[in-house]
DNA sequence: TTGTAGGCGTTATCAA
DNA sequence: TTGATAACGCCTACAA
C-alpha cells in the first residue's frame, strides 16, 4: 500500500495539516521542519493521491483531448504531433493529458465528452477538426466547461483558441500555380461539413476568381484526407477527358496518395502535373518529388492552445482570446518549384 | 454546479444508497425503482464524480501511456495509430488513457512515472520502445503496479506484453534481397540501447551470415528514426568508394530519407538501388517508388496490449501472458519488387 | 508555527 | 428492498 499523508506525518511526529502546508510551499512552516518533510516524503516514496486532492480542490488538474478518429487504423501524422505539443505544454504546467478517441459527430462521441464533462473528470478540453455546426461547441459552451478550439465553427459562440488562415494560405498557393503557367487546377477536399475544407475550398474558389479562370465543377472532388482518399479521387480526376495540370489537396496524406496516383498514370510530378497539399507534415519534405505545402506549425499550435486553455481553466486574463496564424508556402518540386527542396 | 448523488436522492426522495445502487445495476433494487433514478439522473445530467469513484474504490479507471518523443516536433505516424488502438481498447472497456510525453531515459520521463504511479492516478501503464536495460520496467515492477510492454527488455523480467519477432522478419526480408541478386547490402539503425535495433541489427547479421556474405562494418550506420536522419546516414552510405546495392532500415520513417536522398544522387529507387523499412505505416504504400517493408499491425497491437493489462489490472486470468507476432513482408517496387504494389 | 476537525462525493457495510 | 453511516486521503478554516 501506498504511504498516505498520514504516514508520513506520524513517523515525524506532525500532524497531517504542518505535512500538507510543508510540501505544499506554505510559507507558515518552519524551515527546518518543511527540509524534514520533503526529505521523508521523498524517502516514503509519498505523493499525494490525485483522487483525494481532486475532490477536496474540485479540479482535476487534467485536460481532454478527443481525437476525432474517422477509422481504425487511421494514422495521421499532424495527431502525434498535435499530441505531443498538447502533453508537452500541459506537463510543462503540470497538467495532464486524457485523450481518446471518437468518431466525429458519433453517439459515441456524445458519450465520451458527456462521460468526462459530467463526471468532472477533466477541468477542460481541446477541441479541434471543428465542424461547421459543431455540437462539441455548443454542448461545451451550454455546460460552460472551458475549452479552445482549433478552427472555429460558423455558429456565433464566443470563440477561444487558434485559427489558421488557410483561405488566404490557399489564395497565395493558387497565385502561385497559376503564376507558374497552370489554369486546369483541380481540387480534392474532404468532408464539406468540415470548416478546414470550407476554408481550403473557398481559397481555391477565390484563387481561380483572382485569376479570372472560370471554375470547373468537374475538377473539384473529395476524398477522406487519406493517402486512399487521395489516390482515388487523383485516379478520377486524371480520367478525365480534360484532366487537369495541377491538383491541390486538402491535405498531405491526400496530396501524397494523389502524387501516387499521377506516377502510375506515367505522369512525372512537377513536370507533367503540379501538386500540393496543406499540413507541412515531416514526410512532405522527403516524398518523391518533395511535396510543395502550406505548412502550419502543428506543435506550437497545440502548445498555444493549451496554454490559452489554462489561463482560461484558471480564470487568468487572456492576452488574445483569439490567435491567427499564417500557414507558410513551402514551394517544393512537387510543382516544378525552383527553390531548393530542402 | 453539477448534481451530485445527493440532489437526485433528495429529488426523489430516497436514500442515497438507494441511488448509488440502482444506477450501479445492483440487483437488490425495485425494477420500478431503478427506472425512475435512471430517468431522473439523466434528466439533471447527473454523472458520479469520478475523483469522488476512484477515492472511495481506489482505483482509477485509468491507463497511462508515456510517449517516448525524442525531439519537439516529432511526428511519427506509428504513435497515432498506437494511441489510437489504446484509446479504442480502453473506451471500449470504460477505461480513460492519460497521456503525455517525455524523452526516453530522462529525468523528465523520471518525474512523470512517478507523478502517475506514486500519485495514483493510474492503474496501469503502457510501455514501448523499450531499452535493453529499462529503468521503467524495473521501477514499475518494483513498485508492483500492472503494465505491459510491447518488446521486453534483456532483464530477465517477468514479461507481460507483446512481442514482435522482428529477427526473424529481417532474416526474411535479407534473404528476399539476397535472392534479388543483392551482397552488398547496407543497415541503417537506430540507437543501439534500444530493443528493435538490436532484434534489427541481429536480424540483418544473421541474414548476411545465412547467405554467408561477410559483413562490412562500413555498410551499418545509424540514425534517429527520423526521415532526416534516414537522408543524412542514406548520403553517408552513398558516397562510400564501394557503395551498397541495397539498403535495409529500422524503420520506414528511415527508409523514407534514405530514398530521398537516393533520389537526389541520382539513383531510381527500386532499379539502381534497393530500399526496404520496417512498420509499414500508411504511407509506405504511397511512397514512390511504393515502399516494401516489414508491416506490424500497430492498431491491433495497442488493443492486445491494454486488453492484456485490463486483464492483469482486475486480476483476471491472462490466457497468454506473451504474444509474439509475426510481421508481414510486404514486397513493393522500392526493391524491385514484382508483386503489385497495391 | 503547529494542531484539530470538517467535508469534498462516492461506495460499501450493516441494520432496519 | 431501502436507509443511516463510516470511510477513502486530502486540504483548509480555525483554534491553540
Amino acid at each position: 500500500m501506498r504511504p498516505t499523508i498520514r504516514d508520513v506525518a506520524k513517523k515525524l511526529n506532525l500532524s497531517i495539516t504542518t505535512v500538507s502546508r510543508a510540501l505544499d510551499g506554505y510559507d507558515d512552516v518552519a524551515e527546518r521542519t518543511r527540509k524534514l518533510v520533503i526529505e521523508t516524503a521523498h524517502e516514503m516514496g509519498y505523493a499525494p493521491n490525485r483522487a483525494a486532492r481532486q475532490l477536496r480542490r474540485q479540479q482535476t488538474d487534467t485536460i481532454g483531448y478527443i481525437i476525432p478518429s474517422n477509422s481504425a487504423g487511421f494514422a495521421d501524422p499532424f495527431f502525434s504531433e498535435f499530441i505531443a505539443g498538447l502533453g508537452d505544454e500541459a506537463s510543462a504546467h503540470n497538467y495532464d493529458l486524457l485523450v481518446t478517441t471518437a468518431p466525429p459527430a458519433s453517439p459515441d462521441e456524445k458519450a465520451q465528452y458527456e462521460r468526462w464533462v459530467q463526471g468532472g473528470k477533466v477541468d477542460g478540453l481541446v477541441v479541434n477538426r471543428v465542424q461547421l455546426d459543431d455540437w462539441r461547441l455548443h454542448y461545451l459552451a451550454e455546460q460552460g466547461i472551458p475549452h479552445v478550439s482549433l478552427e472555429r465553427s460558423l455558429t456565433p459562440l464566443d470563440f477561444v483558441g487558434v485559427e489558421v488562415d488557410s483561405y488566404n494560405g490557399f489564395l497565395e498557393l493558387m497565385a502561385y500555380l497559376v503564376n507558374q503557367g497552370h489554369s486546369r487546377i483541380a481540387y480534392i477536399g474532404g468532408d464539406p461539413k468540415l470548416k478546414i475544407e470550407n476554408d481550403h475550398h473557398a481559397g481555391y474558389q477565390a484563387g481561380l476568381k483572382a485569376a479570372h479562370v472560370a471554375p470547373e465543377p468537374a475538377l473539384v472532388t473529395r476524398a477522406d484526407l487519406t493517402p486512399e482518399g487521395g489516390y482515388q479521387a487523383a485516379e478520377h480526376l486524371l480520367q478525365l477527358a480534360n484532366p487537369p495540370t495541377a491538383i491541390v489537396c486538402v491535405n498531405d496524406l491526400t496530396a501524397i496518395g494523389a502524387m501516387h496516383a499521377s506516377h502510375q498514370y506515367g505522369l512525372k510530378v512537377g513536370r507533367d502535373i503540379a501538386i500540393a497539399g496543406f499540413d507541412g507534415i515531416a514526410d512532405s519534405a522527403h516524398t518523391q518529388p518533395p511535396l510543395t505545402t502550406l505548412d502550419q506549425p502543428v506543435y506550437t499550435i497545440a502548445r498555444q492552445l493549451v496554454t490559452m486553455l489554462l489561463a482560461f481553466i484558471t480564470d487568468e486574463p487572456l492576452a488574445e482570446r483569439q490567435v491567427k496564424i499564417q500557414p507558410k508556402l513551402l514551394i517544393r518540386e512537387s510543382t516544378g518549384g525552383t527553390m531548393p527542396s530542402k
